[in-house]
DNA sequence: CATGAATGAGGTTTCATTCAT
DNA sequence: TATGAATGAAACCTCATTCAT
């Protein structure tokens, strides 16, 4: 086994657990070194601690879903095409990682994440913030409504959170038909509504 | 002290703490007890355990705010009326009770939230359940897309609560304008367009 | 068993437990507790962590030895047999109570110790530094040597440090003539040569 | 890098991290291992553990110390001369190794140290044990007073030890005139004082 | 010979729960 | 009924040592 195969099943076993269980229900020695078929001094190899293993979860997460979304994300394509198709895959790329969806549900909802909401929301805009950047060209070019960049992530986020949670569980099953409406009726939500559309 | 007081002061301790350090920050013995002002032995006698302690903050939470909202909600106004009313009021008990709602998202966050969601909204409807009873309404009488019931929460309730949030964390600054946009803008999200809105 | 018991049998066991094996050779749940007929978390009803339970042992003995020493103990005796009465009653003090002597030989040797020594040597005295006040007396009327207080600590503390280890490690044994012998000599030590000893 | 050379980098690195830290706060691969440069398992390929690399520590010290005190030590000198230069020596070697000092001391309040203690003490004199076959030859002489052993390792070290430790801790600065004084005040406890000192 | 990743026993501390008072 | 001292399992983390490379 390759040093960072370890590395990589600490990550995922941690990722599993919590997504499962919560913080809480992943102990480090018990449950995850368990898991990832590793001793429980070897996680302290690789991470600092267990505050840093999630942070590290969750810097993997965001950078595999970028890299999912990016190949086919277009500058020059329209501002609702773009918003579409932004919004499809990540539905998509979430109904195909549940795992993933549950553990930044997890993360979201704990200190980390109000932290991180913070900086998303009210710092420096990076380049990879594509939906924030998205929203906030539309604002700008008086494309999108009048209203604060939070209530435009709300429109258009809050739906998509709420129905992969209910498709994850079981509770709905999403399929393109649905996924096309839902993303739509986002748009619809968010878009000046004096133009054609 | 009479013994509902000792119960309500326990009950309204752990709410707190629940809400602001979530479920593992709040401590039954050194924080709860302590902040209710009543001996840790005490908590056993009013409920058999921290669970119970806290499924029991649920139920309480959840039927104050139907009692918020019933009074002035009647099943002879139009739907469209009573959707904004519904979601209009449940906006500001939430500003109003911050605390409520941290604590009801930690909770819909935990193991409790998935089997209470699935209660809810696959079970039997309860009069009470008065947003699904009235989206079922709607989605019978054909004012509501021909969408399933869950979706029709997402798209109603997600934005909500998304804002609900960055309101509380201080991103947002929500008003009685911004209220009546987004609730207008949701409806709009689920009712059928080809009519008159 | 009373509250206090508890709390005097950790501090006992502790104490027992690091006079015989260092501060690393008594694990707090492993020994202490098991040595002081407590469950390990009791230790932290009564102390906040090791740390506060090794300052807390030192503070107690610190105070019994001056209960010790104080009430034979009379300022307006001259100088002299102050000395004389001071060190002979810390030898046998110690030779009581090798335990005590092995604790504060072990608190002395780690950072703690450090710290304490150099609040004694070059902070504000206190009425209970009676050793201090003593040699810093002799030292103004010119009745010791003009040298630092420290190197008068040293040559009148040192010797007697050596030999209660010695004593009690079994390598010399202590008797009241000896006693008598090296508290003279030490005295020697440290007063001017000049007058009639 | 030669086989010694590595052998000496981790008996330096060892040297140093306990005077600083003691024996607990110099872990193996984490610390002496890196500092001397070399990997963790390559300490056990020249000592059998950490217990080992102490005890050989200690002996290394204990080799230089009297490698550094033989050149200039002559048995033909007087008794008096040779206690006050061996004396003196000591306390400068001491001044310019700290380090050394820092190490000794830990090693001396530590179960390996009883056992040292004891066998120097009062197992059979080997011909390095300048300073105990010096005390002894003035007790077998008559020039030291009838005491025993480990009483005069007590009154001629015991100050030197205290004094040591305060000059490094920067307590006192000592000097030449300093030493002196107090390598002469030592002599003077011990010897036998009918005669002309 | 040299490495350093890996180990897991053992360290300190927390906390839900019990039970004698 | 109410208490809170006591408990001990289990949490996170460290570190002396081993062993495959």
């Amino acid at each position: 086994m390759k040093n960072s195969d370890k590395r990589d099943e600490i990550l995922r076993a941690a990722l599993e657990l919590i997504a499962e269980h919560g913080f809480h229900g992943a102990p480090m020695a018990a449950m995850v070194a368990e898991r990832a078929g590793v001793g429980a001094g070897t996680i302290y190899r690789y991470f600092e601690g267990k505050d840093a293993l999630i942070a590290e979860i969750f810097a993997e997460l965001e950078k595999k879903l970028v890299e999912y979304l990016l190949p086919g994300y277009s500058l020059d394509r329209p501002l609702r095409e773009r918003f579409i198709y932004l919004s499809s895959m990540i539905i998509r790329y979430f109904m195909d990682n549940a795992i993933h969806f549950r553990f930044i549900e997890q993360y979201m909802n704990s200190p980390y994440g109000v932290t991180l909401r913070r900086e998303r929301l009210l710092g420096e805009a990076r380049d990879i913030d594509l939906f924030r950047n998205l929203l906030q060209e539309g604002i700008d070019r008086r494309e999108l409504k009048d209203l604060p960049l939070a209530m435009h992530f709300a429109l258009a986020f809050g739906p998509i959170v709420s129905l992969l949670r209910d498709h994850i569980l079981g509770f709905l099953a999403l399929d393109d038909a649905l996924i096309r409406k839902v993303v739509k009726a986002c748009w619809d939500g968010i878009r000046r509504q004096d133009g054609p559309g």
